[in-house]
RNA sequence: GAGAGCGUAGCUCAGUCGGUAGAGCAACUGACUUUUAAUCAGUAGGUCCAGGGUUCGAAUCCCUGCGCUCUCACCA
């Protein structure tokens, strides 16, 4: 029985075997098996809407052509149901109505292959959509047997490492990426119509900055010139906001960071960064605000969006809270009333916080705020006036220089969005620049180096302006009620395996 | 990077105390022609993740490796 064999009547009973010794088959009988042309007069879910007034058991006069996989079969082929990526029909072959030519076909076809059928629309007893097959076309046989129908593909790893199965057989995994998808164009659609303009800034960097990550490493051979993939654009952002191409700028693409996974991290990932001249901080918390709710209206119709148990609310306005309010709220501790770093660290060793002995009042306030503070942020807030000493490139809020115009919109205790009022004076931005280059290197990033290019066009002069970027892929999960990130992106990164 | 858990047929999963490897779906052969996870009868299908060890005997116990999941750390 296991012996290959394109013998009609001795079919294996393996199942990859037995598909292409049916391929074998239909080569000799039908010549080609994927042909290039087909064309179908309408796609399932168009056929459903024509239709969807046709009462059971009647049958139309009306011949349409449609095309798609294989799901299921029932009554020896009799009956199938065939999905296009819109939606499913039924599909009927009966002695009284189908030719025998067309009915021949129906041994030779497997769940899993495509074919396009041509044939009259009618409504069964039942009340299914349903097309009498006149004429049936093998497109595309398929040579591997498709998972369960009725668990679908559950493995977890299977669904990432298999994606096309997983779509293929879980309608949630399938309604997510194209909601998804929704997200994504959503995002530019707003963006378009609030003014901004799109443009591409590269991916390849030979100097990389704007966050503080680890980069990939790459290298170009040509221009014996080591690069890195970008860890973020928002200094290419800022060059363009400086040369008057526009004033409100953004760029929907990927980050790189050679950083741990986890289901809210993948190595790279999708941001949304925007930079708007004559704006500032609070002005892009209306932004965030104004797309969220947008969003989730998109997607749900509704600005309350469920959460696995929880009960997210896109609403605005969001609650807004500067730092130091949080964190005295949550542990009593009063920043804004101290004077020196001796004395924060003091105070957060008092209150039982593992603080290092070269922390600055800032990178204190930062750590307790993580510590305490974050986990409680479920429904979307903004939290404002972050340390210095950790924003490089925000702007002082007046009458406290120890605190900036910086704001992170947090929900789900993720942090979802980073946004300032952008530094433009040419002298503290180098400054600053220069302090995070001297803490990388004593950090020991050796690639670490000052971006000049940056730097002379901050000199040249930029835009008052408010700049955010936004994880994409965390407001997908958010939107889809997705727990692991891995969820919202189609191949997420994964170690190679040897099958 | 650390800890915990998992890996059995194409898919979804059982497998008791260490004693010859099981089911459903898919497949094959046949019956059945208005089904809805179609039904019925029969057949076939296994590197129990890999390698080593303990044992008369290992899917089961131990060790190592690989892969995945979760938590933590870095980070968004």
């Amino acid at each position: 029985m296991t012996e290959n064999t394109t013998n009609e009547t001795a079919l294996s009973s393996d199942a990859t075997q037995v598909r292409a010794q049916k391929l074998a088959i239909l080569r000799e009988k039908i010549g080609d098996v994927y042909p290039a042309h087909f064309h179908r007069t309408m796609t399932n879910a168009e056929l459903a809407e024509k239709y969807k007034n046709l009462e059971a058991d009647v049958e139309t006069q009306d011949i349409v052509t449609v095309a798609g996989r294989v799901y299921s079969s029932r009554n020896s082929g009799m009956f199938m149901d065939v999905h296009d990526a819109s939606g499913k029909v039924q599909i009927f072959s009966h002695k009284d109505t189908t030719p025998q030519e067309a009915r021949d076909l129906l041994p030779m076809i497997d769940i899993g292959d495509i074919i396009g059928v041509t044939g009259v629309v009618r409504r069964t007893k039942r009340g299914e959509l349903t097309i009498n097959a006149q004429n049936i076309t093998m497109l595309t046989k398929s040579l591997l047997p498709m998972p369960e129908k009725w668990h679908g593909l559950s493995d977890i790893e299977l669904r990432y490492r298999k994606r096309h199965l997983d779509i293929m057989t879980n309608d949630e995994s399938k309604l997510r990426f194209q909601q998804r998808s929704r997200i994504v164009s959503g995002i530019r659609r707003f963006m378009e119509n609030d003014g901004f303009m799109e443009v591409e800034t590269p991916m390849l960097h030979s100097v990389y900055g704007g966050a503080t990550a680890e980069p990939f490493k790459t290298h170009h051979n040509t221009l014996k010139l080591d690069m890195y993939l970008r860890i973020a654009p928002e200094l290419f952002l800022k060059r363009t906001l400086v040369s008057g191409l526009t004033d409100k700028v953004f760029e929907i693409n990927r980050n790189f960071r050679n950083e741990g996974v986890s289901t809210r991290h993948n190595p790279e990932f999708t941001m949304m960064e925007c930079y708007w001249a004559y704006a500032d901080y609070e002005d892009i918390m209306d932004l965030v605000e104004r797309m969220f709710s947008t969003l989730a209206m998109t997607i749900h119709g509704t600005t309350e969006v469920k959460f696995g148990d929880k009960e997210l609310s896109f609403k605005g306005p969001f609650k807004r809270v500067p730092m130091p309010d949080a964190v005295k709220e949550a542990t009593g501790i009063d920043f804004l009333s101290m004077k020196t770093d001796e004395e924060a660290r003091t105070a957060a060793k008092a209150a039982g916080f593992a603080v290092e002995k070269d922390w600055t009042w800032g990178e204190c306030l930062a750590f307790i705020f993580e510590e305490k503070v974050e986990a409680t942020l479920i429904q979307p807030s903004h939290v404002t006036h972050f340390p210095k000493d950790i924003s490089p490139f925000a702007k002082e809020v007046p009458g406290e220089p120890r605190l900036v115009e910086r704001f992170e919109t947090y929900c789900n205790a993720w942090e979802l969005g980073n946004a300032f009022s952008e530094l433009n004076d040419p002298e503290e931005q180098r400054k600053r620049m220069v302090e995070q280059l001297e803490q990388a290197h004593a950090r020991g990033e050796k690639d670490k180096q000052l971006d000049d290019e940056f730097l002379d066009a901050i000199d040249q002069g930029m835009p008052p302006a408010g700049g955010l970027g936004i994880g994409v892929d965390r407001l997908v999960m958010l939107l889809t009620d997705s727990p692991s990130i891995r969820d919202v992106i189609l191949f997420p990164a994964r170690r190679a395996k040897a099958d």
